[in-house]
DNA sequence: TCAGGTACTTACCAAAAGGTGCATACTTGT
DNA sequence: ACAAGTATGCACCTTTTGGTAAGTACCTGA
C-alpha cells in the first residue's frame, strides 16, 4: 500500500508564483472558502443565469443573508455576474463569468470524488455526528 | 461571452446518491473544510511520510493546536495515517492513505486554477484587505 | 384591503474556528 | 544543571462565521 503511492501520478508541486500565497491551492482557497460558495458556483455552472429566488430555493438551507453575502463576494471576486433587470417587482439574475466557469470546472473532480466516496464519507460523518450528539 | 459558457464542457450534474448530502461536492466539502486541510493533504501528497515537526514548518503560519486538530480529523476520516514510532523523544510521522491520495489528486485542478489565476486573485485580495484595513 | 411574492438590508446573537501560552516527560547538547 | 527540541494536551480568549427575525418598497391576485 505504500508502493501504491509511489506508483500513483505524482502531485505537481504548487508554485508560489506571487507573494502572499503559499501556492496556487492557497490562492484558490481564499476565493472559495465560505460554506456555500462552491455549491453556488456549481449550481450556476449547471443551469445558466439564475434568478435570486431560484438560487435560494436550490441551495437548500441557505438563508437570505448568507446567500446575498456570498453572492456579493463572488461578484467582487469576478466569479459571478449580477444582472439587475431594473424591473418592479425586482428581477435580478446571476450567472458565472468565464473565470467563474473555469473554477467550476476545477471543482468537478472534487464533486466526482465525493460521489464515488460518499459511502465512506457518510459513514465517517455519521460517527462524528453521533459522537457529538450522544455520548460515545 | 454568454455563448462561451454554452460552448464550454457542461459541468456534470451532482448526484445526491445518499441522503444527508445534496451532492458529491457537498460530501467532499464536509471532509476538507478547515483552513489547513487541503494544504496538509497537498503537502503530504508531494513528499511521502512526514514528521510532525516538518509538517509544522512546511505549512506556514499554522499553530500546533490547529495542525494537531486537523491531523486528527483527517486521520479519523481515514485520509491520513499516523505512525507513532514510540521512541523517546517522540517520533511520529504522517502519510496519506490511498483515499487521501485520491482526494489530493482531485485537488490538483484547484491548485492549477489558483496558479493560473493568481494575478487576478491577488488583485482582488489586495483590494479586500485594503478595504478592510483602511476606510474606503 | 390584505396576504404573498420580489430582492434585498439590518441588528442582534450563538456557535465555530482559530490563536496564545503554558505544561508534560523525556532526550541531547553545552 | 540548564536550554532546547520532540509531539502533544489544555485552558482561555478573540475573531470569524453563520443563523434568526425583522423591515423595506413595490407589485399582483383574492
Amino acid at each position: 500500500m505504500s508502493d501504491d503511492l509511489a506508483a500513483l501520478p505524482p502531485v505537481p508541486a504548487c508554485t508560489p508564483t506571487l507573494p502572499g500565497f503559499t501556492c496556487g491551492l492557497d490562492a484558490t482557497l481564499r476565493v472559495i472558502s465560505g460554506k456555500w460558495k462552491p455549491l453556488i458556483l456549481y449550481f450556476l455552472a449547471q443551469g445558466g443565469p439564475t434568478r435570486y429566488g431560484e438560487l435560494r430555493r436550490a441551495v437548500r438551507d441557505v438563508s437570505d443573508k448568507m446567500l446575498i453575502q456570498q453572492l456579493k463576494e463572488l461578484e467582487a471576486d469576478g466569479l459571478v455576474t449580477r444582472t439587475d433587470h431594473r424591473e418592479i417587482p425586482p428581477r435580478v439574475d446571476y450567472s458565472l463569468s468565464p473565470l467563474g466557469h473555469s473554477l467550476a470546472l476545477a471543482l468537478v473532480p472534487l464533486c466526482t470524488w465525493g460521489t464515488e466516496n460518499m459511502a465512506e464519507v457518510s459513514r465517517v460523518y455519521a460517527r462524528r455526528a453521533g459522537w457529538a450528539a450522544g455520548k460515545e
